[in-house]
DNA sequence: GACTCGGTTTACAACGTTGTATATTCTCGT
DNA sequence: ACGAGAATATACAACGTTGTAAACCGAGTC
């Protein structure tokens, strides 16, 4: 254990909360005092101790990130936005991860595990809409992702629907028309998972541009892994059904598809065109490149930063919560045509809504 | 604030310590003491406080990670070793990045921010061998990576040369003779950098066959990032060396190599063979999938972890350092000619069309 | 020279927990 | 019945820090 305060305080003949206020820069110290503290603390190489700091004062500095699985590029990219942006506001990241296990996710919930931290920043991948009592924690909690809405926490989620509609309408504008999905998900009923606002979107497009809905096209595909998008494109290529797009419900199915496509002679984006969702840095440098749709990770993260701090610096009365969705982009690339990569923006919903 | 011991205490009718001593499962309590208490746990939803909890013990049992980047592959699948590791051990981790900048990676070794931890898991990016010294830190520390040697601190760390050499060697038994290398640093003396040390093994393992070494055929490439293997490639291309083989330093050179020659129309691994170094998950499903050197990453995890932990629980008297590296193995997969197995873990329906 | 009033410094308690020492109760053998 | 010794429960202090309130100091005021 390292020098204290009070070891600071006998070799500055000092007291302990001059010390105090020395470290703390504290108006009222005298010029001399504070640099023969200064001194002394340079002198025994006194760093404060956060424990007792974090004792007194109720707050760690620590907040929690729990993610499934830190490897998905996704949530490695969202973490390294969320490091940094709470780095930015002096505040460290402990990360968790849940493995898509539903004991693991409501372990998390229950604060079970470590509860070192001022606040919970929660990708739940199992949870759903039937959870959402759960939320009702008493820590300062923000949620992340599309699985559970209208909860009693702050949320920061995606333009879903609309971004998905904008995906399909950029391969519509390409030409296609037979637009096949990839990653829909097994359960028929239309629910509240990303999944499903993604195949709404998908048809809305279709709609608008006044394509026949062909259930054939949208094929179910879980997890959303590499190996899962190249395995459900090999069934659709064997299935004899005719199609000359996909859209796959996130990048990585998008790359598994790539591979399956390349394996079997099909020429992209000639016969076939590809756009993915999430925009992960690996699609740039896709061969081909791939288009996608970008969520606006940045955003979500320093947003979901700036909300938690907000909740855990909330004293009495608690603001009702907030439903925050960042601004989407159509990014093109190969994989639709478009040789060299270029970034537009797009937003059907002028700025940050708030809901 | 949640409920405190003293609030628990006042509600069975018993002590504080008594309490505590019922949290901390021990021995000597009697039943219906010890059931009155649980009950009052559970009526108050009482949790133990860990920030005061470590201030008595003087641990935090939160470990802090600083890697350079944790969307580099190598280091999100390293952080996701790391905390199932720790989770198993009951602690939790704090994740840092560096981006590889000198002065960041200066910080955290002076402890200058967050050290509400019990020690540091370090992977050092810009640090040299001149820094040697600044590992003496007053605090646990566990060297990760192979930029520092000799330092005072535990160091987990790979074999560099023989996996090299093996990895080389692999290429001259599928009959390669001139193999290029990706990745190697500019700076001319053999230093102690994990390229050097790769770029020595493709020494000895070429000497071992018999192989002129070719200088033209050492491409310098840093830092490795996709883009970086990509052009690389190119401008190896472009050269007009001959070469029928391609060992990148790491799998994410490889991965740009791989679009390169794609681009270029030149069969892998037909025409040029390729092999890359750490075994990313990706290189699994690359297309075509990339033949790497499998470091044994989660080994290193884990003893990186039981290194430190030992480290935390040591009293009086230091050990030595230790220096450790886990064995290493040859992953053959497409890219040097070894069709994949296709292992295809998915739920029952995936694939299928959603009718 | 007593008095006021800021600036400066201090002692003490408190944050919530657990180790130590001590007190109390129980069990058993004689 | 009566200790001896174990089992059980307690009070108190301590971990290192900071808020509170009070004490001290020096200079300006009347």
């Amino acid at each position: 254990m390292g020098p204290t305060m009070h070891d600071v305080a006998r070799v500055a003949g000092v007291s302990v909360k001059t010390v105090s206020n020395v470290v703390n820069e504290y108006q009222h110290v005298k010029a001399g005092t504070r640099s023969r503290v200064l001194a002394a603390i340079d002198e025994l190489g006194y760093r404060p101790n956060l424990t007792a700091r974090g004792l007194r004062s109720g707050r760690t500095g620590v907040i929690r990130l729990a993610v499934p699985d830190i490897r998905q590029n996704y949530f490695a990219e969202l973490a390294d936005e969320i490091i940094r942006a709470a780095d930015r506001r002096g505040l460290g990241v402990l990360v968790q991860q849940t493995g898509g296990d539903r004991e693991r996710e409501l372990e998390i919930l229950a604060g079970r595990s470590l509860q070192m931290t001022d606040g919970l920043l929660f990708s739940p991948e199992r949870l759903g809409q039937e959870d959402r009592d759960l939320l009702d924690v008493p820590f300062p909690l923000v949620l992340l992702g599309e699985r559970i809405f209208g909860g009693p926490t702050d949320h920061v989620t995606m333009h879903n629907i609309s971004s998905a509609s904008a995906a399909v309408q950029h391969l519509v504008e390409v030409g296609r028309r037979r637009i096949a999905v990839l990653g829909a998900h097994p359960d028929g009923r239309e629910t509240l998972r990303s999944s499903d606002l993604r195949v709404r979107g998908y048809r809305q497009a279709l709609d608008a541009a006044g394509i026949p809905y062909d259930p054939d096209l949208v094929r179910v595909t879980a997890p959303w892994h590499r190996e899962n998008g190249a395995h459900a494109m090999r069934l659709l290529l064997r299935a004899g059904v005719e199609f000359d797009a996909v859209f796959a419900l996130n990048d990585t199915l998008a790359l598994g598809a790539l591979r399956a496509l390349g394996e079997a002679g099909v020429a992209v984006p000639e016969d076939v065109a590809v756009i993915g969702f999430d925009n992960i840095d690996e699609a740039h440098f896709a061969v081909p490149s791939l288009s996608s749709v970008d969520p606006g990770r940045a955003k979500i993260a320093g947003i979901a930063v700036d909300l938690l701090v907000e909740r855990i610096e909330e004293k009495g009365e608690r603001r009702p919560p907030r439903r925050i969705k960042p601004d989407f982009g159509i990014v093109r690339r190969e994989s639709t045509g478009f040789p060299q990569p270029r970034d537009v923006r797009l937003d059907d919903s002028s700025g940050t809504a708030l809901s």
